[in-house]
DNA sequence: CCGACATATATCGGACCTAAATAGGTGGCT
DNA sequence: AGCCACCTATTTAGGTCCGATATATGTCGG
């Protein structure tokens, strides 16, 4: 729908690119996939030749394969998943040092922060495609709620930190 | 750590309980592991017998466990994962119907709306573990931004539906 | 009194990811 | 000039994990 495009790209838009945040696919599911779906006639293939290594598979997608898409996207979708191991690891403060609680908070912070600069990054890229922009626009109002949870609140998860460990325990004069 | 346990209640615990909405784990993981992590040392079994069905089996962490866990929540984590459906169909608005996209953020905003209530629940029952409020507080925050932007711009994604759809499509004088 | 649902364990098949093998191109640094 | 690191590009083997089902029984509401 994005596109002619090869299984590489594909792959890097998972990776780096536009679905990268709300979509996982890898190249175990990507080349395979491209393969079945030719042979369904979703997609053609057009393979160059290139000298020294394997042919270049420029796929684009059919009028079936978009139908196909369309027929998806009118049946049940799949809920929400959201799987972090930082929350996990939050909720076992009480067994962790106080500096270790403060370094999985400020890695988590940089993560969201990086996050919320590249989806900054598209939005001022492109400013014409409505639905991109509406998507982007969700991932950047999660984003931002995140950082700002954490921002304020880390004190209590720091404070969860179990007291047997040796930072800060003292409070001097 | 959460107490002694069977398989099929740390199922309901990733199922419905405290960990549903950061974690994701079914029986085809939790049963083959409680066996292997018995195995290793991590976990003591007491099977109760039941007559007619399957001896009842439950686990308790050992020492050797609590440990297992200490370190490997000093190891690195993995970075947060993110999954939507819903977020993916948004991008593919121009190939659907105005209907079938309001049908999709009516049905998104419903299932977050559910979530935060069983956050908002679960945050009322339990006012003791300061880990448990923070986690907790953290998906409260995440769900209401997500809420709050759904009701605020979802106009923007139902405009980029297909002209070409059979509804609302001429305005009557 | 029946049907729906909850308790409880176990396993198969299939989907998917991770990682590496393969092969050469490009760009920057010294 | 030479070297190293990274990018392009595909393929596949190995292993993990999920989804669904089989099994057997108790309970609660209508």
């Amino acid at each position: 729908m994005l596109g002619d495009s090869t299984g590489y790209e594909i792959n890097k838009l998972f990776e780096d690119g536009l679905f990268s945040h709300f979509m996982d696919a890898s190249y175990g599911s990507i080349y395979p996939a491209l393969t079945r779906l030719t042979e369904q006639g979703m997609l053609t293939c057009t393979a160059e030749a290139q000298d020294g290594r394997p042919d270049k598979k420029v796929y684009s997608l059919t009028e079936r394969g978009r139908e196909a898409l369309r027929e998806a996207l009118i049946g049940p979708l799949a809920r929400d998943k959201f799987r972090s191991e930082f929350i996990f690891a939050s909720l076992f403060a009480g067994m962790l040092s106080g500096q270790r609680v403060t370094e999985l908070v400020d890695n988590q912070l940089a993560n969201c922060r990086e996050d919320l600069s590249r989806i900054e990054e598209a939005l001022a890229s492109d400013t014409d495609d409505q639905s991109k922009r509406f998507v982007l626009g969700y991932g950047l109002a999660v984003m931002k709620a995140s950082i700002e949870y954490l921002e304020q609140h880390r004190q209590d998860i720091e404070a969860a930190a179990s007291e047997t460990a040796p930072d800060g325990a003292g409070i001097p004069a």
